[in-house]
DNA sequence: CGTCACGTTTACGTCAACGTCAAGCACTCT
DNA sequence: AGAGTGCTTGACGTTGACGTAAACGTGACG
């Protein structure tokens, strides 16, 4: 509260983010930090949008796509019709993600296979070592 | 059975793959493809290893990985240690495959209470427009 | 007044696993 | 001889999200 606004190492620090991610996000038109001079000051806004962008790297979006979103917002269009998009990209994103959840159970369960294949095989020279 | 060697063409239908992957993995020594002039020719040897490769990229080794690990089979040192030494870099791999499962689920459930956060807010609009 | 510490811009580098030309040889069919 | 097909090498392009280096400015501190 000491001021509206943050400078890139604050920003930095609050958000765990090197001061060039925030100028390549700037240069994406992601975030619109204002000038003092040659300095960029970011704004409550920039800091909303920097959460979004954050959350949305978890999910798994590009950046390209939560811009894409974010503009949604900026437009101003109708309330509704933004939260039904961003709603719909989700739902698909979802999707992506079990899918790949899927492939990725059954790669785990295949190798899991092979260690007890491994194992096994291990198990056969300790005991051929034995005697 | 026709011949012990396969031609480009042969190994790119017979494994699904490209030619130049192919190229691509021999420039990488992960193949080594005897020469007819200028034209390649695969044998059984780069066959077993290409099944390899193939096996090893679904559960995620990088190239580079794999190819230590053929290498590995190639230096000839004790079976027992090339085994012992694969069991444990799939160990690492699989931890690494949990670990990723363990984020996957957790963005997917992250997602799914924005989800549910969302379908709320747009039966909260419908609502609002049934009237 | 010097010198930090931090800020800026521009531009090229990185990593993985190939894709995509371009240009040319080798062989076969007609 | 010409056409077509398949194979070759070599080099640059792709994608995403920044890292890194160079060269410079600027404000605060002692």
């Amino acid at each position: 509260m000491t001021s509206d606004v943050m400078t890139i190492r604050e920003m930095c620090d609050a958000y765990d983010v090197t001061p060039r991610t925030l100028r390549f996000y700037e240069s994406k038109e992601l975030l619109f930090p204002i000038r003092d001079g040659t300095r960029r000051l970011f704004t409550r806004r920039d800091r909303a949008r920097l959460k979004l962008i954050l959350r949305g790297k978890r999910f798994g979006f590009s950046l390209e796509e939560i811009r894409q979103l974010l503009d949604l917002y900026d437009r101003d269009g109708s309330q509704e019709l933004q939260l039904a998009r961003t709603y719909q990209v989700a739902q698909q994103r979802l999707e992506q993600m079990e899918r790949q959840r899927a492939e990725l159970d059954e790669a785990i369960a295949e190798l899991k296979d092979q260690l007890a294949w491994g194992e096994e095989a291990l198990a056969a020279f300790r005991r051929a070592a034995a005697e």
